[in-house]
RNA sequence: UGGGGUAUCGCCAAGCGGUAAGGCACUAGUUUUUGGUACUGGUAUUCGGGGGUUCGAAUCCCUCUACCCCAUCCA
């Protein structure tokens, strides 16, 4: 594994140390209600991949929680997803609603212990009761029916008693938290609904906020996955399972930025719009972003997980460049696929020279690709060639056939144009060429120099086949609908000619058409009397980029920040302010101080301390200074602090003294909220007197510059910013007792 | 607007007080019977902005700004 490991491997790597899991199990769970697109694939291979890194399992479950939306038909695509992919599930499928009479009890359990109720308003009249962001929310009336009535009441929702949306279960939270997920969530809905799995045994489902945190607990998982968006659940999340006081250990939730990549949709919703609205032929148009799709336009499995791999975990919303995703296909077939002719748009060549026929031997792998195979190419004197491989009057800086540029044709002679002959419109129709029979490929004699190799087909042998070419779905970067539909993503080219070899012996599915690009033999349409090959993606094409105009983009300017307003003081931390300006402490160090109430406390107390030991002479800035950065920071983590004004005084103290450096102050710091001892008694326990001699110092930066000749030279020639690696060094050479100053003087002196 | 998140190159992304990793894209060159591949080099004096603490800050503190998520009986 890399040791730049992303957060989440980071956090079970924490967790299997400290012991709060001895076993990792995550699980990927999809409710089947679409087919799984490439952000699937993402969490796929970080839920199974984190799994096998760790030794430990990852459970496929169903989350099946909606009868109404969702079908078994999804189901095998998401265990096909999987599978493809390469990742083994534990045990069977898991499914939520194989726990429904588990998370049931949980319930019943909840409303014995008065957390939860049965509650009868009507949708409406629910919204408006739960307030709005800004707003506190009001408990429902019935919230205060006993716990009989709700017993009885769930009792008869299960039963199937009432009507859709008479009542359904909430959890008795807080009415006004200002995470709305927590003014008391649903747990239970009544839906008539038939569930593909459980029949119409049911008559209430679970909520995912409900199920879902209890399905892992059931699992047994450690670590529950999930992307960003469910941020605010995390709090319900840890309610169930707190309340229901299970026994441990349970799991915890953490968060990613699910995928997105530009030219595409990844919404389920605007997937679904896509594949009814007829824009794409079905889940697995070759366009779409889906498994299936990515499957059926020949992507290989590894060069999606490659892809997983590449963009990374983090929880920055990001939009990831199709080009990364392409890179990683090629990259993939590159090595893996034979070489083809196959001409797109053809153009008649006649080799006016030329008489008879001929096989010549061809290897379906360059040089570069370590991999054995040929087949035989058929050759003779009317042959085809790419329609933009000839120009009449070419651009600078063309390779290809010119009346005045002959070119090879690959695997075979060097041909020259004759004759270029043109319908009544003035269409080229025709190319009259001359070939040369010394240079022939292998043996080649003819000392003539081209520019490039083209590909052909030979015309009698050619066989013609269908050939779709994909361009992105979407013509904007970030589509909003299907008004940006991108109208050319689809060019069908019904007779294109290919070798005959590639038809008759079938030596692979995936082919490279020799210049163009990667071809999927289409597993579906494909047939023996028409051959379809999807293309997969392009090959780099550095010509056809170099064509277009480059388009001068205006030099980025940075963008302007506007500044807002800063909040005015109130009255009493005005008069705080200005009293600490009067000591000498800083603008900034003062406002920050008088702003916060604990800390302008804080600071007060210590104080206190600090002038009885040292008068009113010594201004107390350093003191100011820890209160202001220090002490925020431990205030801001933790709500209690193991160091008490006085302590943080005498720390300022030693200071001001010169006993100690600020570098020391910082360990000992820490060391207080540790122990909680007095400063004094850590500075001596641990010796953490500054070292200021020069001649104590001199021998350990000799040492160090010693050991780093390769820095020596770089800050010799001029980079300066290797100073602070070396009074780095130094100082972690003296546990930090060196004092920086006199380190940073003798080191710039030492290095010049 | 309350709460929860996030900001490091054109796009991803490491970095956790001591030299701003890596990949894609871009670019220049070498090799090449694919304008492919491979290889070599070039790409952030600076980390959303402004202050502060420190010998030293992308990293700690304060503050401002921008973007995303939350008021489905969806997940």
């Amino acid at each position: 594994m890399s040791e730049n490991k992303d957060f989440l491997r980071s956090i079970v790597e924490e967790d299997l140390k400290s012991g709060k899991f001895n076993k990792i199990t995550t699980r990927f769970p999809p409710e089947p209600n679409g087919f799984p697109h490439i952000g699937h694939a993402k969490s796929i291979c970080i839920n199974f991949g984190i799994a096998e890194d760790y030794k430990g399992h990852c459970n496929l479950r169903m989350d099946d929680t909606n009868p109404t939306t969702e079908d078994t038909k999804y189901v095998e695509a998401l265990k096909d997803a999987v599978q493809w992919l390469g990742f083994n599930w534990e045990g069977n499928v898991r499914f939520t609603s194989d726990y429904f009479d588990q998370i049931h009890d949980y319930a019943i359990a909840l409303i014995k212990m008065g957390k939860a109720y049965v509650d009868s308003t009507n949708e409406e009249e629910m919204r408006e009761f739960r307030g709005t962001v800004t707003q506190a929310g009001k408990r429902s009336p019935f919230a205060e029916r006993s716990i009989e009535e709700n017993l009885e009441l769930f009792e008869k929702m299960k039963k199937g008693e009432f009507k859709d949306g008479e009542h359904v279960l909430r959890a008795k939270i807080d009415m006004s938290a200002a995470n709305m997920k927590m003014r008391d969530p649903l747990l239970y809905r009544i839906r008539h609904a038939h569930h593909f799995r459980a029949g119409n045994k049911w008559s209430i489902y679970p909520m995912y906020d409900f199920a879902h945190c209890l399905s892992d607990y059931i699992e047994g998982v450690s670590h529950s996955i999930c992307t960003l968006e469910f941020e605010n659940n995390r709090d319900i999340y840890n309610w169930v399972l707190d309340t229901l006081k299970l026994t441990p250990p349970r799991p915890y939730q953490h968060e990613f930025a699910r995928l997105g990549i530009n030219y595409t949709v990844m919404s389920k919703r605007k997937l679904l719009e896509l594949v009814e609205g007829g824009q794409v032929s079905g889940w697995d148009d070759p366009r779409l972003p889906t498994i299936a799709g990515y499957k059926r336009r020949g992507y290989t499995a590894e060069s999606i997980i490659t892809f997983c791999e590449q963009i990374g975990i983090a929880k920055a919303n990001s939009m990831v460049d199709v080009a990364q995703l392409e890179f990683c296909i090629r990259d993939d077939l590159n090595t893996k696929v034979p070489r083809v002719m196959c001409v797109l748009e053809p153009l008649k060549v006649t080799i006016v020279n030329y008489e008879g026929k001929e096989e010549l031997d061809a290897s379906y792998y360059p040089e570069d690709v370590p991999k054995e195979g040929s087949r035989k190419l058929p050759f003779s004197k009317e042959i085809y060639i790419e329609r933009d491989d000839f120009i009449e009057t070419p651009p600078k800086g063309y390779f290809r056939l010119t009346p005045e540029q002959p070119v090879r044709l690959k695997h075979a002679y060097i041909i020259t144009c004759k004759e270029v002959i043109k319908d009544t419109e003035g269409k080229i129709i025709e190319i009259k060429a001359e070939y040369n029979l010394a240079s022939k490929s292998g043996s080649d004699s003819s000392g003539i120099k081209v520019k490039s190799a083209i590909h052909w087909v030979e015309a009698k042998t050619a066989k013609e086949v269908e050939v779709r070419l994909y361009d992105r779905l979407f013509k904007e970067e970030a589509p909003e609908g299907i008004e940006d539909v991108n109208p050319d993503s689809l060019k069908v080219i019904k007779k294109a000619l290919i070798e005959p070899a590639v038809i008759n012996e079938k030596p692979d599915e995936r082919f490279q058409f020799e210049r163009q690009g990667y071809f999927y033999a289409d597993p579906i349409d494909y047939t023996d009397e028409t051959p379809v090959f999807n293309k997969t993606v392009g090959l780099k094409d550095s010509w056809g980029k170099k064509k277009k105009i480059p388009t001068q983009s205006a030099p980025k300017l940075k963008k302007e920040q506007i500044d807002g307003e800063v909040v005015a003081m109130s009255e009493s931390e005005q008069a705080l302010f200005d009293q600490y300006i009067s000591l000498s402490i800083s603008y900034e160090i003062a406002n920050t101080l008088a702003r916060d109430e604990k800390l302008s406390h804080f600071y007060k107390e210590a104080y206190d301390d600090f002038k009885v030991q040292m008068g009113d002479i010594q201004a107390p800035t350093s003191l100011a200074n820890i209160v202001a950065n220090e002490i925020a920071r431990e205030l801001k983590e933790k709500n209690e602090l193991k160091c008490t004004p006085k302590q943080v005084s005498e720390l300022a103290k030693m200071i001001d003294d010169k006993t100690i450096s600020n570098k020391i102050a910082k360990q000992v710091f820490e060391e207080m909220l540790k122990s909680g001892d007095n400063p004094a008694q850590i500075v001596k326990a641990k010796g953490l007197i500054q070292i200021s001699d020069p001649s104590e110092i001199s021998p350990i930066i000799d040492e160090i510059i010693a050991k780093n000749p390769e820095n020596v030279e770089k800050f010799k020639a001029g980079n300066t910013k290797l100073l602070g690696f070396f009074v780095g060094q130094v100082l972690k050479a003296t546990g930090g007792k060196a004092n920086p100053q006199v380190v940073n003087k003798l080191v710039a002196e030492k290095l010049k």
